[in-house]
DNA sequence: ACAAATATATACCAATCGGTATATTAATTC
DNA sequence: GAATTAATATACCGATTGGTATATATTTGT
C-alpha cells in the first residue's frame, strides 16, 4: 500500500463520521482539514473535489456496515435468527458504535435525495443490495419451510428495512433506547409471525 | 393582517419546500431571495436571521401536515380506519402533494439531529405529539373493544410511525410507489391484527 | 545514496456565505 | 392629503466557501 493510498484511507476514515453527521452541504473543506490535520493541498492531491471525498466516505460507512452485518448473520443458523441479526447490528447506530451520527443509509438518503444525484445513486444501490440480501434469506427460509410460502419476500424485505430505519430516526431523535426496543419488539413479532 | 404579516407568511410559504428539500445548511439566503423575489433587506426586516426562517418553515410544513391529517381522520369513524388515515395522507408526500421533498418530520429529524438543537427540539415535539395522538386513538379503540387490551398503545404508536417514515425514505429513494404500497400493506395487516 | 516520482504545504483566487446600516419607497393614521 | 410609521431595496461588510498553481518535502525504485 503506497503512501497516497494510506493517506486517502486516512482522510476517508476521519471524514466519514463528519459527513454522516453534518451531511454533504453541511460538511466544509475546513471540517475535512481540521479532522485530518492535513492541508487543502493534501486533500486535493488525493481527491479531485469534495464530491469524491463524500462519495468515498459513504462507501466507507456502508462497507463498514455490511461487513459487521455479515459477521453477525454468520453467527446465526436459522432464517429468523439471521433476519433478527439486523436488530442487533442496527442498535449500534443509536449509541454510535459503528458510525457516529446514525445509519448512513438513512442519513444519506434524506440528505442526497433532492440535492445530490451521484450520492443518491450510491444510497439507492445500497438499499437495493440490502433488500436483495433479505429476499435471499427469506427465500431460503421458505425452502427449509421455516417461513410459509404464501409470504412475499420483497414485501418482507421492505417492511424490515422500513421498521429499522424508521426506528432509528425515532430513537435517535427522542434519544430513548426504550423506543428502539419497543419498535424492534414489533419487528420480532412480525418476523416470528412469518413461519 | 398587516403587510408585514402577509410578507412573513409569503416568505415562509415560498421557502418551506426549499428547506424541506435542501435542508438547513443546504438552503442559502440566495435561495430564499430567489424563491420570494424579495431582497435580503426585506427578508431581514421580517426575520432576525436564517434560523428564524427555517424554524418558521418547519412549523408551516408541520402544521400543514397536521391539519390535512385531522381532516382525513375525521372522515373515519372506526379506530382502525382512523389509524389507516395516516397511510392515505402520507402517500401524498411521495408525489409531492403536501410539501415537496418528502415528510418534513423525517427530513428535519435527520438534518437537524446532530447539527441544529433548536430545529431538533421542534421536530422532537412534533414526533411526540404525533405519538400522543396515536396513543389516544388506540386507547379509545381499546375502550370500544375494537382493539384488544393486551396491546401496548405506545408500542403501536411507535411502530406505526416507524413504518410510515421508513416507508417514505425507501419509496422516495427508489421512486417506486409499489414499494410504498407493499410496506403500507404490511402496516394494514399490523393494524388489523390488533383487534 | 541518489535521482525521479510522488505527496504535502503555502499562498492565493473569485464567488458566495450570512448579516447590517442606511436610503428609499410604500402603507397607515389622523 | 399630509405626517408618521412601517416595509423594502441598495450597497456594503468581513468571513468562509470550494478550488488551484506552485513551491517544498517526502517516498520510492534503482
Amino acid at each position: 500500500m503506497t503512501k497516497a493510498e494510506r493517506t486517502r484511507n486516512f482522510i476517508v476514515e476521519k471524514t466519514a463520521p463528519i459527513f454522516n453527521m453534518k451531511g454533504y452541504a453541511g460538511t466544509s473543506l475546513n471540517d475535512i482539514t481540521a479532522a485530518t490535520g492535513l492541508t487543502k493541498g493534501s486533500i486535493y492531491g488525493n481527491f479531485a473535489n469534495k464530491d469524491e471525498v463524500a462519495l468515498a466516505a459513504f462507501d466507507y460507512n456502508f462497507q463498514n456496515n455490511v461487513s459487521k452485518i455479515e459477521a453477525e448473520i454468520r453467527k446465526q443458523d436459522s432464517t429468523k435468527g439471521k433476519l433478527l441479526a439486523y436488530v442487533n447490528i442496527y442498535q449500534s447506530f443509536l449509541v454510535g458504535g459503528i458510525s457516529q451520527g446514525g445509519c448512513p443509509i438513512l442519513n444519506t438518503a434524506i440528505d442526497a435525495d433532492d440535492t445530490h444525484p451521484a450520492l443518491r445513486e450510491k444510497v439507492l444501490k445500497a438499499v437495493l443490495s440490502w433488500k436483495k440480501s433479505i429476499i435471499k434469506l427469506v427465500e431460503e427460509g421458505i425452502k427449509t419451510q421455516e417461513i410459509k410460502d404464501d409470504n412475499n419476500p420483497e414485501q418482507i424485505a421492505l417492511t424490515v428495512i422500513a421498521m429499522i430505519e424508521g426506528g432509528i430516526m425515532i430513537s435517535r431523535l427522542t434519544n430513548k433506547l426504550e423506543n428502539w426496543n419497543l419498535i424492534m419488539d414489533s419487528l420480532k413479532k412480525y418476523i416470528n409471525s412469518l413461519g
